[in-house]
RNA sequence: GGCUGUGUAGCUCAGUUGGUGAGAGCGCACGACUCAUAAUCGUGAGGUCGGCGGUUCGAAUCCGCCCACAGCUACCA
């Protein structure tokens, strides 16, 4: 069976989890079920990034252990995942669990091991009063002319600490013909360019190490006696963070039976994190011999009514509040359907009620009430026997199974923007068609004309029904219950979704003529508040 | 400043390698129908395709300049 892994970042749990996560977390979650639907041996890795000095800090700040504030948090990302976003991972990794600091630690002896790891000093802004270095740009000169940490006001001198350093530099041209090579790499395209352009401008090498602070996974300890120090040195995070990749596949365990998963599919980040794992990821893989992943999926952020999110401002959209008031699968759909995947989207209230209301209430919601009730009232709940045909059927019919292969192209680059397109494309002509065809008419006169474009209308329900099942997981099984389309798996949460009735090896598997279908009730209800 | 993009109907956007009179969805107006979730179907509104200039028989689509907006320009994550 072929194998698909795909990743979402980890999150850093030093707050709470917002819509913006939740964007990337669902994103991730139809691609995954998309991929079990379609008979892929998927497997889905997310979870939480705990190690490094904000971490630390934090936990200082409110008087508990970093762990256990990483295991607090943690918890809450988790907790959104399984009680709020329906989300399929299988595996939600800690950057603190066991294997992973063991994956870590092989990692950094293997780049060694290549002789890209040496030991040198790191220069940089140091706030005694913080314990922390700060970026040149998170510095500034106040009035005094002294130069202060910008978020926290405290004075800042340039300090130098012994770090190990990977030669980051060697990699450029091996990042540039890797790139070169493997167009897909980085999606979109924009993004890439800018990766190519920052590459292209010659890399330094990276500090990869920390003595200022111990929450981390310590360096292991050195082969190459030039590399030995008394100092206690714990890796800087990102090479931790990047490494979870490969721990979920395995790593470095030989006989694990999750090896197979490697190199990963698909990384989906935003676009905040795309030099890590666009640069820095693939140089440290390349270092260590190992394999790299497919291909790196950069997503945008998200804006309130076109309005940066922030605290400050108030705008901050919680993912329970969305899912409490608008329904999970409609903020799922809307997430989706409403701006392209990679471009940055702004949602807002009357935003999310013009797609639940229009393309979920009134087109899909409304097309398989219509028909279904037409079944159910004139036909005995049965799904009707069709006739002969016409042109006008045959169309709408191959239009609609036209969809899987759309799906597919999409899927392959994640562009659920225009799968959805097109199979809203397909529901807008059904209803189009259904008025055209006047069952309601046909019942006086032609039965069995009648009959066929119920069944026609029908199958092309079954079709988009099945389809929807990785955005929408929970009405879509709602959907295909209502057509009686027997049930198998569970759209798409776990492998076992690859195969049945409602698989997308089912595709062709056309409505059954007599199935009975119980009294139909609105599937997506049109949204009432007060 | 440099680099990369974007700028098309009220809103969100499509528009292959330049070619019949510039499109879709939503929203809006009017009309039709009544199977259906006050849903659906049809018609329409007539937008200098950011601006100027150029190439061409012909450009939203190529070239140049300009304007506006966004992103990137390394070690907090």
């Amino acid at each position: 069976m072929n194998t698909y892994y795909l990743t979402t970042a980890i999150a850093y749990p030093n707050g709470e989890p917002h819509i913006g996560h939740a964007y990337e977390y669902i994103a991730t979650d139809v691609m995954a079920r998309f991929k079990r639907l379609d008979g892929f041996d998927v497997r889905y890795l997310t979870g939480t990034d705990e190690h490094g000095q904000k971490m630390q800090q934090t936990a200082i700040q409110e008087g508990v252990t970093p762990m256990e504030l990483a295991t607090r948090n943690a918890a809450v990302f988790q907790e959104m995942d399984d009680e709020v976003l329906n989300i399929s991972y299988d595996r939600f990794i800690r950057t603190t669990d066991a294997d992973h600091h063991a994956s870590s630690q092989e990692i950094w002896r293997r780049m060694e091991a290549n002789g890209d790891i040496y030991l040198d000093t790191y220069a940089g802004w140091y706030s005694v009063r913080d314990e922390r270095f700060f970026a040149d740009e998170e510095t500034q000169v106040n009035e005094q002319g002294v130069r202060i940490a910008t978020e926290t006001g405290t004075e800042v001198t340039w300090t130098e600490e012994e770090s190990y350093f990977f030669r980051l530099s060697s990699y450029a041209d091996k990042l540039l013909a890797h790139y070169k090579a493997n167009p897909d790499f980085i999606a979109p395209q924009t993004r890439a360019n800018e990766v190519f352009r920052f590459v292209e401008g010659g890399l330094e090498d990276l500090s990869i190490s920390r003595t200022s602070f111990d929450w981390g996974i310590p360096v292991p300890e050195p082969t190459n006696p030039e590399l030995a120090t008394d100092k206690d040195h714990v890796m800087y995070v990102w090479v931790d963070a990047l490494t979870n990749y490969i721990t979920g596949a395995g790593f470095p365990d030989a006989q694990s039976e999750l090896k197979r998963y490697w190199p990963a599919d698909l990384h989906v980040i935003g676009k905040d994190i795309s030099r890590f794992h666009c640069i820095f990821w693939p140089a440290f893989l390349m270092s260590a011999g190992i394999e790299l992943p497919k291909r790196v999926m950069i997503h945008g952020f998200l804006n309130n009514e076109g309005e940066k999110m922030s605290k400050s401002v108030g705008n901050v959209v919680h993912p329970a509040d969305w899912a409490d008031r608008y329904g999970l699968d409609t903020v799922r759909f809307f997430l989706l359907r409403e701006f392209p995947f990679g471009s940055d989207g702004s949602y807002s209230h009357d935003g999310v009620l013009r797609r639940k209301n229009a393309d979920l209430s009134n087109n899909l919601g409304n097309l398989t009430q219509r028909s279904l009730s037409m079944v159910y009232k004139n036909l005995d709940a049965k799904v009707p026997e069709p006739g002969e045909l016409t042109d006008q059927d045959q169309k709408v019919l191959a239009d609609a199974a036209a969809l899987m292969d759309t799906w597919r192209t999409h899927f392959e680059v994640q562009d659920f923007y225009r799968a959805l397109g097109a199979a809203w494309k397909v529901l807008d002509d059904t209803n189009a068609y259904f008025a055209d065809q006047q069952p309601w008419v046909l019942r006086k006169t032609d039965e069995a004309r009648m009959k066929t474009v119920l069944w026609v209308t029908l199958e092309i329900v079954r079709r988009v029904a099945l389809l929807v099942q990785p955005v929408m997981p929970e009405s879509a099984t709602k959907l295909l219950d209502a057509l009686g389309v027997e049930a198998s798996a569970d759209a798409g949460k776990t492998n076992a979704s690859g195969q049945g009735p409602r698989s997308y090896a089912a595709w062709d598997t056309q409505l059954a003529p007599g199935t009975a279908i119980d009294k139909p009730t609105a599937v997506f209800p049109r949204h009432e508040e007060e």
